[in-house]
DNA sequence: GTCTATATTTAGATAGAC
DNA sequence: GTCTATCTAAATATAGAC
Protein backbone atom coordinates (compact mmCIF):
# COMPACT_ATOMS: atom_id res chain seq x y z
CA UNK A 1 0.00 0.00 0.00
CA UNK A 2 2.68 2.50 1.41
CA UNK A 3 5.11 4.01 -1.59
CA UNK A 4 7.75 2.77 -0.11
CA UNK A 5 9.58 -1.32 -0.45
CA UNK A 6 8.70 -4.30 1.63
CA UNK A 7 10.43 -4.34 4.75
CA UNK A 8 12.93 -6.73 2.47
CA UNK A 9 15.80 -7.01 5.71
CA UNK A 10 13.70 -6.43 8.40
CA UNK A 11 14.22 -7.77 11.62
CA UNK A 12 10.61 -6.81 13.53
CA UNK A 13 9.23 -9.40 15.46
CA UNK A 14 10.10 -12.43 13.92
CA UNK A 15 6.54 -13.73 15.85
CA UNK A 16 5.25 -16.89 14.31
CA UNK A 17 1.95 -16.35 11.89
CA UNK A 18 0.22 -18.98 13.90
CA UNK A 19 -0.92 -17.08 16.21
CA UNK A 20 -4.22 -18.70 18.73
CA UNK A 21 -5.59 -21.83 17.60
CA UNK A 22 -6.44 -20.95 14.31
CA UNK A 23 -3.07 -20.54 13.51
CA UNK A 24 -1.82 -23.73 14.72
CA UNK A 25 -4.37 -25.53 12.69
CA UNK A 26 -2.62 -23.65 9.81
CA UNK A 27 1.17 -24.61 11.11
CA UNK A 28 -0.02 -27.97 11.80
CA UNK A 29 -1.60 -28.30 8.49
CA UNK A 30 1.49 -27.39 6.38
CA UNK A 31 3.60 -29.64 8.26
CA UNK A 32 1.46 -32.54 7.58
CA UNK A 33 0.54 -32.06 4.19
CA UNK A 34 4.25 -31.09 3.74
CA UNK A 35 4.83 -34.67 4.88
CA UNK A 36 2.31 -36.48 3.58
CA UNK A 37 0.90 -34.36 0.00
CA UNK A 38 -2.78 -33.44 0.07
CA UNK A 39 -4.44 -36.66 -0.25
CA UNK A 40 -2.26 -38.48 2.30
CA UNK A 41 -2.72 -36.61 4.99
CA UNK A 42 -5.22 -36.74 7.01
CA UNK A 43 -7.44 -34.18 9.55
CA UNK A 44 -6.79 -36.05 12.35
CA UNK A 45 -3.19 -35.92 12.17
CA UNK A 46 -3.41 -32.06 11.90
CA UNK A 47 -5.79 -31.79 14.88
CA UNK A 48 -3.40 -33.68 17.04
CA UNK A 49 -0.31 -32.31 15.69
CA UNK A 50 -1.74 -28.75 16.24
CA UNK A 51 -3.21 -29.95 20.19
CA UNK A 52 -6.74 -29.23 18.66
CA UNK A 53 -10.05 -31.02 18.70
CA UNK A 54 -10.65 -32.06 15.21
CA UNK A 55 -14.02 -30.29 14.75
CA UNK A 56 -12.67 -27.15 15.55
CA UNK A 57 -10.31 -27.39 12.29
CA UNK A 58 -13.88 -27.80 10.06
CA UNK A 59 -15.38 -24.43 11.89
CA UNK A 60 -12.28 -22.83 10.79
CA UNK A 61 -11.47 -23.86 7.53
CA UNK A 62 -14.70 -25.54 6.40
CA UNK A 63 -12.92 -28.71 4.96
CA UNK A 64 -9.52 -29.94 3.71
CA UNK A 65 -9.58 -28.51 0.25
CA UNK A 66 -9.67 -24.78 1.68
CA UNK A 67 -7.64 -25.09 4.55
CA UNK A 68 -5.24 -26.46 2.19
CA UNK A 69 -5.47 -23.27 -0.05
CA UNK A 70 -5.10 -21.32 2.99
CA UNK A 71 -1.89 -22.84 3.63
CA UNK A 72 -0.74 -22.01 0.36
CA UNK A 73 -2.47 -18.45 0.42
CA UNK A 74 -0.67 -17.45 3.82
CA UNK A 75 3.08 -18.27 2.75
CA UNK A 76 3.03 -17.11 -0.87
CA UNK A 77 1.28 -13.74 -0.33
CA UNK A 78 4.43 -12.64 1.69
CA UNK A 79 7.05 -14.79 -0.26
CA UNK A 80 5.74 -13.00 -3.73
CA UNK A 81 5.29 -9.32 -2.22
CA UNK A 82 8.78 -10.53 -1.20
CA UNK A 83 10.24 -11.24 -4.65
CA UNK A 84 8.10 -7.88 -5.98
CA UNK A 85 9.84 -6.03 -3.65
CA UNK A 86 13.49 -7.39 -4.67
CA UNK A 87 12.23 -6.70 -8.73
CA UNK A 88 11.23 -3.32 -8.24
CA UNK A 89 14.30 -2.35 -6.05
CA UNK A 90 16.10 -4.15 -9.02
CA UNK A 91 14.64 -2.16 -11.52
CA UNK A 92 14.50 1.23 -10.08
CA UNK A 93 15.72 4.30 -11.74
CA UNK A 94 19.83 4.16 -11.90
CA UNK A 95 20.00 0.41 -10.99
CA UNK A 96 21.51 -2.44 -13.65
CA UNK A 97 20.18 -5.12 -12.76
CA UNK A 98 21.98 -8.57 -14.31
CA UNK A 99 21.34 -11.74 -14.86
CA UNK A 100 21.84 -13.84 -11.86
CA UNK A 101 20.07 -10.84 -9.75
CA UNK A 102 16.98 -11.74 -11.11
CA UNK A 103 17.57 -15.68 -10.71
CA UNK A 104 18.39 -15.00 -7.37
CA UNK A 105 15.49 -12.95 -6.38
CA UNK A 106 13.38 -15.64 -7.55
CA UNK A 107 14.48 -18.49 -4.77
CA UNK A 108 15.61 -16.09 -1.63
CA UNK A 109 12.40 -15.05 -0.60
CA UNK A 110 10.84 -18.73 -0.61
CA UNK A 111 13.73 -20.02 1.33
CA UNK A 112 14.70 -16.72 3.92
CA UNK A 113 10.58 -17.32 4.50
CA UNK A 114 11.00 -20.59 5.47
CA UNK A 115 13.60 -19.89 8.21
CA UNK A 116 12.26 -16.42 9.02
CA UNK A 117 8.70 -18.13 10.58
CA UNK A 118 11.35 -20.78 12.13
CA UNK A 119 7.20 -22.81 12.24
CA UNK A 120 8.33 -23.99 9.25
CA UNK A 121 11.44 -26.14 8.46
CA UNK A 122 11.25 -26.22 4.40
CA UNK A 123 7.75 -27.54 4.83
CA UNK A 124 6.00 -25.36 2.89
CA UNK A 125 8.71 -25.60 -0.01
CA UNK A 126 8.04 -29.01 -0.38
CA UNK A 127 4.51 -28.42 -1.07
CA UNK A 128 5.29 -25.85 -3.24
CA UNK A 129 7.01 -28.56 -5.14
CA UNK A 130 4.45 -30.72 -5.17
CA UNK A 131 2.27 -28.18 -6.27
CA UNK A 132 4.50 -27.15 -9.03
CA UNK A 133 5.25 -30.42 -10.72
CA UNK A 134 1.23 -31.79 -10.87
CA UNK A 135 -0.80 -31.92 -13.48
CA UNK A 136 -4.11 -31.84 -11.15
CA UNK A 137 -6.17 -29.55 -12.35
CA UNK A 138 -7.02 -28.31 -8.57
CA UNK A 139 -3.37 -27.60 -7.82
CA UNK A 140 -2.80 -25.83 -11.10
CA UNK A 141 -5.59 -23.55 -10.40
CA UNK A 142 -3.84 -22.51 -7.00
CA UNK A 143 -0.76 -22.25 -9.39
CA UNK A 144 -2.78 -20.23 -11.86
CA UNK A 145 -4.25 -17.59 -8.77
CA UNK A 146 -1.38 -17.39 -6.22
CA UNK A 147 2.30 -17.81 -8.79
CA UNK A 148 1.42 -16.93 -12.31
CA UNK A 149 1.02 -13.05 -12.00
CA UNK A 150 4.66 -12.97 -10.32
CA UNK A 151 5.82 -15.86 -12.68
CA UNK A 152 4.90 -13.17 -15.28
CA UNK A 153 6.59 -10.65 -13.83
CA UNK A 154 9.74 -12.34 -13.63
CA UNK A 155 9.40 -13.65 -17.56
CA UNK A 156 9.59 -10.15 -18.39
CA UNK A 157 12.29 -8.92 -16.20
CA UNK A 158 15.12 -11.93 -17.56
CA UNK A 159 13.91 -10.58 -20.81
CA UNK A 160 15.03 -7.02 -19.49
CA UNK A 161 18.33 -8.33 -18.23
CA UNK A 162 19.11 -10.94 -21.36
CA UNK A 163 17.40 -8.47 -24.38
CA UNK A 164 18.42 -10.99 -26.88
CA UNK A 165 16.05 -13.85 -25.01
CA UNK A 166 12.79 -14.36 -27.30
CA UNK A 167 9.37 -14.23 -24.82
CA UNK A 168 8.51 -17.43 -25.90
CA UNK A 169 12.50 -18.36 -24.75
CA UNK A 170 12.18 -16.62 -21.21
CA UNK A 171 9.22 -18.47 -21.04
CA UNK A 172 10.74 -21.62 -20.92
CA UNK A 173 13.99 -20.11 -19.11
CA UNK A 174 11.49 -19.44 -16.54
CA UNK A 175 9.95 -22.83 -16.46
CA UNK A 176 13.49 -24.85 -16.10
CA UNK A 177 14.77 -22.32 -13.75
CA UNK A 178 11.99 -23.33 -11.26
CA UNK A 179 12.46 -26.59 -12.18
CA UNK A 180 16.18 -26.74 -10.94
CA UNK A 181 15.20 -24.65 -8.00
CA UNK A 182 12.56 -28.00 -7.02
CA UNK A 183 15.92 -29.90 -6.78
CA UNK A 184 16.81 -27.52 -3.89
CA UNK A 185 13.46 -27.74 -2.55
CA UNK A 186 12.62 -31.12 -2.40
CA UNK A 187 15.55 -32.03 -0.08
CA UNK A 188 15.29 -35.60 -1.17
CA UNK A 189 18.41 -36.59 0.25
CA UNK A 190 19.52 -38.03 -3.13
CA UNK A 191 22.73 -35.46 -3.75
CA UNK A 192 24.14 -36.87 -0.45
CA UNK A 193 23.39 -40.77 -1.75
CA UNK A 194 25.11 -40.27 -5.26
CA UNK A 195 27.93 -38.61 -3.78
CA UNK A 196 28.62 -40.53 -0.82
CA UNK A 197 27.29 -37.60 1.23
CA UNK A 198 29.72 -34.40 -0.39
CA UNK A 199 26.52 -33.27 -1.91
CA UNK A 200 23.99 -32.14 0.82
CA UNK A 201 20.50 -31.09 -0.35
CA UNK A 202 19.81 -29.27 2.72
CA UNK A 203 22.18 -26.85 2.79
CA UNK A 204 20.55 -24.42 0.90
CA UNK A 205 23.16 -21.45 0.67
CA UNK A 206 25.63 -24.33 -0.81
CA UNK A 207 23.23 -25.15 -3.26
CA UNK A 208 22.45 -21.70 -4.59
CA UNK A 209 26.23 -21.40 -5.28
CA UNK A 210 25.40 -24.10 -7.76
CA UNK A 211 22.15 -23.47 -8.95
CA UNK A 212 22.64 -19.67 -10.00
CA UNK A 213 25.46 -19.78 -12.14
CA UNK A 214 23.83 -23.10 -13.73
CA UNK A 215 20.73 -21.42 -14.61
CA UNK A 216 22.54 -18.14 -15.76
CA UNK A 217 24.54 -20.14 -17.81
CA UNK A 218 21.75 -22.46 -19.48
CA UNK A 219 19.71 -18.54 -20.35
CA UNK A 220 22.65 -17.27 -22.01
CA UNK A 221 23.08 -20.35 -23.99
CA UNK A 222 19.23 -20.20 -24.80
CA UNK A 223 19.56 -16.19 -26.16
CA UNK A 224 22.94 -17.51 -27.92
CA UNK A 225 20.80 -19.50 -30.03
CA UNK A 226 18.29 -17.65 -30.90
CA UNK A 227 20.96 -14.49 -31.67
CA UNK A 228 22.35 -17.49 -34.03
CA UNK A 229 19.15 -17.97 -35.49
CA UNK A 230 18.06 -14.59 -36.17
CA UNK A 231 21.32 -12.57 -36.77
CA UNK A 232 20.14 -10.17 -34.23
CA UNK A 233 22.39 -8.85 -31.50
CA UNK A 234 19.32 -8.50 -28.92
CA UNK A 235 19.21 -4.44 -28.60
CA UNK A 236 18.12 -3.98 -31.93
CA UNK A 237 14.45 -3.92 -32.61
CA UNK B 1 23.52 -60.71 -22.13
CA UNK B 2 24.53 -61.01 -26.04
CA UNK B 3 27.93 -58.97 -27.10
CA UNK B 4 25.59 -56.69 -29.34
CA UNK B 5 23.88 -53.46 -28.27
CA UNK B 6 19.98 -53.95 -27.20
CA UNK B 7 18.03 -52.83 -30.16
CA UNK B 8 17.88 -48.94 -29.76
CA UNK B 9 15.61 -48.29 -33.05
CA UNK B 10 14.21 -51.43 -32.88
CA UNK B 11 10.44 -51.80 -34.84
CA UNK B 12 10.06 -55.58 -33.96
CA UNK B 13 6.65 -55.63 -32.83
CA UNK B 14 4.89 -53.47 -30.75
CA UNK B 15 3.21 -55.02 -28.83
CA UNK B 16 0.95 -54.45 -25.54
CA UNK B 17 3.41 -55.27 -22.88
CA UNK B 18 0.47 -55.40 -21.05
CA UNK B 19 -0.75 -59.34 -22.18
CA UNK B 20 -3.52 -61.03 -20.65
CA UNK B 21 -5.05 -59.69 -17.34
CA UNK B 22 -1.29 -59.22 -15.30
CA UNK B 23 -0.44 -57.09 -17.60
CA UNK B 24 -3.99 -55.22 -18.11
CA UNK B 25 -3.90 -54.76 -14.55
CA UNK B 26 -0.58 -53.36 -14.85
CA UNK B 27 -1.56 -51.00 -17.57
CA UNK B 28 -4.41 -49.75 -15.41
CA UNK B 29 -1.97 -48.87 -12.31
CA UNK B 30 0.10 -47.03 -14.39
CA UNK B 31 -2.55 -44.51 -15.69
CA UNK B 32 -4.28 -44.15 -12.16
CA UNK B 33 -1.37 -44.01 -10.38
CA UNK B 34 0.15 -40.89 -12.92
CA UNK B 35 -3.44 -39.36 -12.76
CA UNK B 36 -4.09 -39.34 -8.95
CA UNK B 37 -0.83 -40.19 -7.02
CA UNK B 38 0.12 -43.16 -4.85
CA UNK B 39 -2.43 -42.14 -2.11
CA UNK B 40 -5.20 -40.67 -4.03
CA UNK B 41 -5.23 -44.20 -6.67
CA UNK B 42 -7.40 -46.69 -5.70
CA UNK B 43 -7.56 -50.37 -6.14
CA UNK B 44 -11.27 -50.07 -7.26
CA UNK B 45 -10.85 -47.71 -9.75
CA UNK B 46 -7.47 -49.77 -11.14
CA UNK B 47 -9.29 -52.97 -11.14
CA UNK B 48 -12.42 -51.19 -13.55
CA UNK B 49 -10.06 -49.60 -15.54
CA UNK B 50 -8.28 -52.78 -16.03
CA UNK B 51 -11.96 -54.91 -16.62
CA UNK B 52 -11.12 -57.48 -13.47
CA UNK B 53 -12.40 -57.60 -10.34
CA UNK B 54 -10.45 -56.14 -7.78
CA UNK B 55 -9.57 -59.31 -5.92
CA UNK B 56 -7.39 -60.23 -8.91
CA UNK B 57 -5.41 -57.60 -8.20
CA UNK B 58 -4.33 -59.18 -4.89
CA UNK B 59 -3.79 -62.40 -6.24
CA UNK B 60 -1.40 -61.35 -8.55
CA UNK B 61 0.42 -58.27 -6.92
CA UNK B 62 -0.27 -58.66 -2.80
CA UNK B 63 -1.08 -55.12 -2.21
CA UNK B 64 -1.35 -51.74 -3.02
CA UNK B 65 2.54 -51.16 -2.74
CA UNK B 66 4.03 -53.82 -4.44
CA UNK B 67 1.93 -53.17 -7.34
CA UNK B 68 3.10 -49.92 -7.17
CA UNK B 69 6.60 -51.10 -7.18
CA UNK B 70 5.70 -53.91 -10.38
CA UNK B 71 4.86 -50.52 -12.34
CA UNK B 72 7.99 -48.79 -11.57
CA UNK B 73 10.10 -51.92 -11.72
CA UNK B 74 8.43 -52.38 -15.44
CA UNK B 75 9.16 -48.85 -17.43
CA UNK B 76 12.11 -48.10 -15.24
CA UNK B 77 13.99 -51.29 -16.41
CA UNK B 78 13.53 -51.19 -20.51
CA UNK B 79 14.18 -47.32 -19.96
CA UNK B 80 17.51 -47.45 -18.16
CA UNK B 81 18.77 -50.79 -20.76
CA UNK B 82 18.03 -48.15 -23.24
CA UNK B 83 19.79 -45.29 -21.43
CA UNK B 84 23.32 -47.73 -20.85
CA UNK B 85 22.95 -48.74 -24.53
CA UNK B 86 23.14 -45.31 -25.33
CA UNK B 87 25.94 -44.82 -23.53
CA UNK B 88 28.14 -47.60 -24.06
CA UNK B 89 27.72 -46.86 -27.63
CA UNK B 90 28.67 -42.81 -27.06
CA UNK B 91 31.68 -44.06 -25.33
CA UNK B 92 32.88 -47.07 -27.71
CA UNK B 93 36.32 -46.74 -28.88
CA UNK B 94 36.67 -44.11 -31.51
CA UNK B 95 33.80 -42.44 -30.58
CA UNK B 96 34.09 -38.75 -30.00
CA UNK B 97 30.73 -38.40 -27.10
CA UNK B 98 29.89 -34.28 -26.63
CA UNK B 99 28.19 -33.11 -23.78
CA UNK B 100 25.01 -32.97 -25.46
CA UNK B 101 24.81 -36.15 -26.63
CA UNK B 102 25.04 -37.41 -23.21
CA UNK B 103 22.15 -34.73 -21.80
CA UNK B 104 19.80 -36.28 -24.88
CA UNK B 105 20.58 -39.73 -23.90
CA UNK B 106 19.67 -38.76 -19.96
CA UNK B 107 15.59 -38.16 -21.74
CA UNK B 108 14.98 -39.74 -25.13
CA UNK B 109 14.58 -43.36 -23.74
CA UNK B 110 11.91 -42.21 -21.07
CA UNK B 111 10.17 -40.38 -24.24
CA UNK B 112 10.27 -42.87 -26.44
CA UNK B 113 9.29 -45.92 -24.49
CA UNK B 114 6.48 -44.10 -23.33
CA UNK B 115 5.59 -43.70 -27.02
CA UNK B 116 6.34 -46.34 -28.14
CA UNK B 117 4.36 -48.66 -25.86
CA UNK B 118 1.69 -46.74 -27.19
CA UNK B 119 -0.56 -47.78 -23.96
CA UNK B 120 1.07 -45.10 -21.89
CA UNK B 121 0.22 -41.12 -23.13
CA UNK B 122 3.17 -39.94 -21.09
CA UNK B 123 1.70 -41.51 -17.71
CA UNK B 124 5.00 -43.22 -16.52
CA UNK B 125 6.67 -40.05 -16.88
CA UNK B 126 4.11 -38.45 -14.79
CA UNK B 127 4.62 -41.13 -12.01
CA UNK B 128 8.45 -40.52 -12.65
CA UNK B 129 8.03 -36.70 -12.20
CA UNK B 130 6.44 -37.04 -8.52
CA UNK B 131 8.81 -39.67 -7.14
CA UNK B 132 11.56 -38.15 -8.03
CA UNK B 133 10.26 -35.38 -5.97
CA UNK B 134 8.95 -36.84 -2.88
CA UNK B 135 11.22 -36.74 0.42
CA UNK B 136 8.86 -40.10 0.90
CA UNK B 137 11.03 -42.93 2.10
CA UNK B 138 9.27 -45.33 0.30
CA UNK B 139 9.34 -43.11 -3.12
CA UNK B 140 13.83 -42.70 -2.22
CA UNK B 141 13.94 -46.28 -1.77
CA UNK B 142 12.78 -47.01 -5.28
CA UNK B 143 14.60 -43.72 -6.68
CA UNK B 144 17.71 -45.89 -4.93
CA UNK B 145 16.74 -49.00 -6.54
CA UNK B 146 16.25 -48.19 -9.87
CA UNK B 147 17.78 -45.35 -10.94
CA UNK B 148 20.52 -44.84 -8.94
CA UNK B 149 22.91 -46.96 -10.77
CA UNK B 150 22.11 -45.58 -13.64
CA UNK B 151 22.36 -42.28 -12.62
CA UNK B 152 26.24 -42.77 -11.36
CA UNK B 153 26.86 -43.66 -14.49
CA UNK B 154 25.83 -40.67 -16.24
CA UNK B 155 27.25 -38.56 -13.16
CA UNK B 156 30.36 -40.98 -14.68
CA UNK B 157 29.69 -39.79 -18.53
CA UNK B 158 29.30 -35.84 -17.40
CA UNK B 159 33.12 -35.63 -16.49
CA UNK B 160 34.59 -37.83 -19.51
CA UNK B 161 32.81 -35.34 -21.80
CA UNK B 162 33.64 -32.11 -19.48
CA UNK B 163 36.54 -32.76 -17.60
CA UNK B 164 36.76 -29.69 -15.83
CA UNK B 165 33.98 -30.78 -14.59
CA UNK B 166 34.81 -31.84 -10.79
CA UNK B 167 32.76 -34.97 -9.24
CA UNK B 168 30.40 -32.56 -6.77
CA UNK B 169 29.11 -30.71 -9.69
CA UNK B 170 28.56 -33.22 -11.70
CA UNK B 171 26.52 -35.03 -8.73
CA UNK B 172 24.73 -31.08 -9.30
CA UNK B 173 24.66 -30.99 -12.84
CA UNK B 174 22.90 -34.59 -12.66
CA UNK B 175 20.58 -33.33 -10.07
CA UNK B 176 19.55 -29.86 -11.79
CA UNK B 177 19.22 -31.70 -15.13
CA UNK B 178 16.78 -34.25 -13.98
CA UNK B 179 15.04 -31.31 -12.34
CA UNK B 180 14.72 -29.12 -16.01
CA UNK B 181 13.61 -32.54 -17.49
CA UNK B 182 10.70 -33.10 -15.14
CA UNK B 183 9.30 -29.66 -15.80
CA UNK B 184 9.12 -32.06 -19.64
CA UNK B 185 7.52 -34.97 -18.28
CA UNK B 186 5.10 -33.04 -15.56
CA UNK B 187 2.64 -31.82 -18.20
CA UNK B 188 1.75 -29.13 -16.61
CA UNK B 189 0.36 -26.95 -19.15
CA UNK B 190 1.69 -23.99 -17.67
CA UNK B 191 3.86 -22.96 -20.17
CA UNK B 192 0.62 -22.56 -22.07
CA UNK B 193 -0.98 -20.77 -19.75
CA UNK B 194 2.32 -18.23 -18.95
CA UNK B 195 3.00 -17.54 -22.78
CA UNK B 196 -0.64 -17.18 -24.10
CA UNK B 197 -0.88 -20.73 -25.78
CA UNK B 198 2.71 -20.31 -27.67
CA UNK B 199 4.42 -22.85 -25.55
CA UNK B 200 3.19 -26.47 -25.39
CA UNK B 201 4.51 -29.05 -23.07
CA UNK B 202 3.11 -31.40 -24.86
CA UNK B 203 5.25 -30.90 -27.77
CA UNK B 204 8.44 -33.12 -26.49
CA UNK B 205 10.39 -32.65 -29.25
CA UNK B 206 10.34 -28.59 -29.34
CA UNK B 207 10.79 -29.04 -25.88
CA UNK B 208 13.66 -31.02 -25.58
CA UNK B 209 15.40 -28.19 -28.28
CA UNK B 210 15.21 -25.80 -25.53
CA UNK B 211 16.42 -28.20 -22.43
CA UNK B 212 19.43 -29.51 -24.26
CA UNK B 213 21.21 -26.09 -24.99
CA UNK B 214 19.88 -24.93 -21.39
CA UNK B 215 20.90 -28.21 -19.79
CA UNK B 216 24.61 -27.80 -21.62
CA UNK B 217 24.70 -23.87 -21.55
CA UNK B 218 24.41 -24.68 -17.30
CA UNK B 219 26.81 -27.50 -17.07
CA UNK B 220 29.18 -25.77 -19.19
CA UNK B 221 29.34 -22.42 -16.50
CA UNK B 222 29.87 -24.54 -13.67
CA UNK B 223 32.84 -26.57 -14.99
CA UNK B 224 33.83 -23.10 -15.47
CA UNK B 225 33.76 -21.41 -12.57
CA UNK B 226 35.51 -24.35 -11.01
CA UNK B 227 38.34 -23.57 -13.32
CA UNK B 228 38.30 -20.31 -12.80
CA UNK B 229 38.41 -21.41 -8.24
CA UNK B 230 41.16 -23.98 -9.59
CA UNK B 231 42.88 -22.51 -12.08
CA UNK B 232 43.02 -26.14 -14.34
CA UNK B 233 42.26 -26.33 -17.30
CA UNK B 234 40.17 -29.59 -16.97
CA UNK B 235 42.85 -31.88 -18.33
CA UNK B 236 45.65 -31.72 -16.43
CA UNK B 237 45.56 -34.15 -13.35
C1' DG C 1 -14.72 -20.95 19.97
C1' DT C 2 -13.99 -25.29 21.48
C1' DC C 3 -14.98 -29.80 22.72
C1' DT C 4 -16.93 -34.83 22.59
C1' DA C 5 -19.36 -37.82 20.27
C1' DT C 6 -21.02 -40.01 16.01
C1' DA C 7 -22.90 -40.39 11.26
C1' DT C 8 -21.53 -41.67 6.74
C1' DT C 9 -18.55 -43.03 3.22
C1' DT C 10 -14.90 -45.29 1.33
C1' DA C 11 -10.68 -47.60 1.35
C1' DG C 12 -7.50 -51.98 1.30
C1' DA C 13 -7.66 -56.57 1.96
C1' DT C 14 -9.69 -61.41 2.61
C1' DA C 15 -12.85 -65.68 2.10
C1' DG C 16 -14.55 -68.89 -0.49
C1' DA C 17 -17.26 -70.46 -4.69
C1' DC C 18 -16.29 -71.71 -9.43
C1' DG D 1 -7.02 -67.65 -12.28
C1' DT D 2 -11.00 -65.25 -11.65
C1' DC D 3 -15.12 -63.83 -9.58
C1' DT D 4 -18.66 -62.14 -5.84
C1' DA D 5 -19.39 -60.85 -1.38
C1' DT D 6 -17.83 -59.11 2.77
C1' DC D 7 -14.81 -57.79 6.73
C1' DT D 8 -12.41 -54.21 9.06
C1' DA D 9 -10.22 -49.96 9.47
C1' DA D 10 -9.88 -45.26 8.68
C1' DA D 11 -11.25 -40.83 6.89
C1' DT D 12 -14.20 -36.54 6.30
C1' DA D 13 -17.64 -34.16 8.05
C1' DT D 14 -21.56 -33.06 11.23
C1' DA D 15 -24.42 -32.55 15.63
C1' DG D 16 -24.91 -30.72 19.66
C1' DA D 17 -23.24 -29.80 24.55
C1' DC D 18 -20.50 -26.35 27.01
Amino acid sequence: MSAGLAPINSTSAPRPLGAGRSGAILDAAERVFAQAGFKGATMREIARDAGVAQGLIHYHYVNKATLFEAVVARRSTRINEYRAALLDRMFAPGRDARLCDVVEALFRPTIETGIELASDGGAFARILVSMANSADPTDQALAERYYDPIARRFIDALRRVEPGLGHEDAVWAYMFAIGVGMTMMAKTGRPARLSGGACDDGDVDAMLEKIVPFICGGITALTRKTEEKTGQTGRMK
